[in-house]
DNA sequence: GACGACGGGTGACACCTGTCATGGGGGAGT
DNA sequence: ACTCCCCCATGACAGGTGTCACCCGTCGTC
């Protein structure tokens, strides 16, 4: 019997993951939280063997938990499923010490299998989620234009980013330039689209 | 029996619905598609009672698959199942001809209640969503201001707005400043994301 | 030690944006 | 007819934005 638990912010979805895997007659469903920060008391409380994960949630994003998981119970398994199939999420899911990486757009047989071989100790990776990944590389932006774009996200000024960050507006303006010339895009609007599409940029 | 269609793009969700709702002894699921184009098809084939769709959808959104069902199959009750509690997608739901409204953050075992609600002919909606829906009413924008917003959505520049829509440049600059203006934003982008969130926009 | 990359800053400049005034045309309601 | 609203357009203007050159200090590396 593999013990799981299941995080996913959306209570539909969750209930409907935790039905279909508890059809398994191998898998056993013994914790569902909806939030990240619930993770670790849950786990700490049922010991599942191998823990879903989803990206998007509130509280702490998955990679997070992720972290905080491995930090804390190095047995536990973690398979992270999520909805967006941004290249940058799955490096720093790997680097937060999961064991496999499933984008929710993947046959619903395939995910029981997935538990198998990650509790088992086996990686498991979208093949074609893998490649993207390889292809385009790390992100080429560093912390502070990252921060800065992180900041511009929700569409403020110059003068908001720069209060936010407690920065000059001319510093703002230098790592928004450097930002965007690195994204290849014209506008910072644009800059925030492509680095949240690769996954540059933190979840939520 | 209760004949169901599902309608979603994410594989291991609407799998997962699926199991959920198969488990129920009055629910039976005759079909399941993953673009909102292949809803029609599939419903003529196998005459569902009630069809589950989900808004955000490639080909075309669930709002434009409801109005199609309704349009060639009356009989066929529309339940829009959907991530997003954007208030603004309720009304065009309803619009569309739908019968409820549920967001992917119910209980799931509100789930089977809402289907059988549907089949019997009531409207289902979530309450605190209607509240809102109801609280800030109709979107404030005009047909031209969301086309523009829209155009707007990935960070062009004015002169790529004015391109893609045939527009004088100025003329584009007015329908934004007007859209800005009434939505309570301080930047295009800012405008954006009110429009977006509060469902002013077209999915995708 | 020299070098380069990064974070932070300033100043200047061309360009883009957001706003406003103003105009014309068309459709809906009184 | 008159009014109101929407759409399209133009021109002008202040202020915001993106880019560049140049500066300093720090840290890791060769």
């Amino acid at each position: 019997m593999i013990r799981l638990l299941i995080a996913d912010d959306q209570a539909l979805v969750r209930g409907a993951l935790a039905a279909l895997l508890q059809m398994e007659d191998d898998l056993e469903v013994v914790a569902e939280v909806s939030r990240g920060d619930e993770v670790l008391d849950a786990a700490r409380a049922h010991q599942p063997d191998v823990a879903l994960l989803d990206v998007e949630m509130p509280g702490i994003d998955g990679l997070a938990a992720a972290r905080l998981l491995k930090d804390s119970l190095p047995t536990c398994r973690v398979l992270m499923v999520t909805t967006f199939g941004r290249p940058g999420y799955l490096k720093q899911a790997m680097a937060a010490g999961a064991s496999g990486f499933v984008v929710k757009d993947t046959p619903a047989r395939a995910l029981a299998d997935a538990v198998r071989r990650v509790h088992q100790g086996l990686r498991v990776v979208d093949p074609t989620l893998a490649a993207e990944s390889l292809a385009q590389g790390d992100s080429p932006l560093t912390e502070r234009e990252s921060d800065v774009l992180q900041a511009a996200r929700d569409g403020g000024t110059v003068a908001d980013i720069a209060g936010v960050l407690f920065l000059s507006e001319g510093t703002v303006r230098n790592h928004l330039s450097s930002a965007i010339g690195k994204t290849g895009a014209r506008t910072r609007a644009e800059a925030v689209r492509v680095a949240v599409d690769n996954g540059w940029l933190l979840p939520s």
